[in-house]
DNA sequence: CTAATTTAGTTGTCATAGCAACTATTAACG
DNA sequence: CGTTAATAGTTGCTATGACAACTAAATTAG
């Protein structure tokens, strides 16, 4: 499958492909992109993004749930789901499923957890039978009076590492890329 | 369990605290953090870090596990083995799971899937038997050098919305915030 | 040199995520 | 109108992740 040319060399012929290879680990390339110092036939997966993008992410979304799961029983998307009733008091699960982009499956168990325990409320609406309007229960209400400050507060700390300027912009790479990624999805 | 004091304040004591509650939506405070526009005991979901962080995280992996996933039936996890594999080829399991932050049981299933596929091999380590020594074999080699460049290009296609000077900021952001995290943790 | 501790890896259990199939209600069309 | 299509939500199935208990080998200690 592979065929030797010359002492740090290989063909490797793959769906069409025709690929030379080189071996020596540390010999640079014109296509390797800038931000990747190593070889383009082998990836650095410390340094490539989408890891490091989601390495970030489990750390910090760990962090919280540990706190919402130590003191509320609260798994991060149950506590989505309060955190948009929070704001919108009376949408649907449609609405929600929307605005978390929590799949309604996902959504419809969660939800039913959170009516056993009376955290929120279900009606269903008027004009359309198929809609529902959920709210927060007044124990919802106060458990969501409480998380709110935690929650800032540990974003707070989180960015302190950061200055002023420094979260803008980071605030606003996210948001670029994140319009990015959506445009590039099928 | 809530007091209602004047108007639009409102008294809650949870766990041992007291606190004051405005409801006036819009209404600015002291204690909010500048980042956000919305009054401090409501949270607004799509403007908290920790959130669109997660939601841009899932996006990035998302499209590009669909790749990994349709050409090469491989998982997110399956890959990201195989890619320290090829950096670092014989290293052992527990190494593995330093490197790429996986869960040692994950981590032990996801081997015997790629071990099943011929994907990689697997040896005892003469000085020390509980060690493993794990490499793609060749077959997993070639699979390996096809996804690389795939890999570079979607990363490539992702950064190509920001310049080279905000990549290196947005890099230089995450590593900073991920070492943050870290230190946070218990 | 044997007993206790640490380390590498596996397995069991449970909760959650993702996808597809299904029900019930409403909207659209001919 | 009555049939068909679309929408809101639920349920089943399977894969994956997290955590703890377990086995086997090696290290440490008495």
């Amino acid at each position: 499958m592979t065929t030797k040319l010359v002492a740090n060399t290989t063909i490797v012929k793959l769906s069409g492909y025709l690929i030379i290879q080189r071996y020596l680990k540390g010999s640079d390339s014109m296509t390797a992109p800038s931000s990747h110092r190593s070889m383009p036939n082998q990836l650095n997966l410390a340094r490539f993004l989408p890891y490091r993008l989601s390495i970030l992410s489990n750390k910090v979304s760990g962090i919280i749930a540990q706190t919402y799961k130590d003191k509320f029983a609260l798994s991060i998307t149950e506590w989505r789901i309060m955190a948009v009733l929070g704001e919108h008091s009376g949408i649907s699960a449609d609405e929600i499923s929307v605005k978390t982009q929590i799949e309604k499956s996902i959504l419809s168990r969660a939800i039913s957890k959170l009516l056993n325990r009376h955290l929120i409320v279900r009606t269903i609406a008027e004009d359309d039978r198929r809609r529902s309007e959920i709210r927060l229960s007044d124990t919802g209400q106060t458990v969501y009076q409480e998380i709110v400050p935690l929650s800032y507060a540990y974003e707070e700390k989180l960015l302190s590492c950061l200055s002023s300027q420094e979260r803008h912009q980071f605030s606003e790479l996210i948001d670029r890329l994140a319009a990015h990624a959506e445009s590039m999805q099928p």
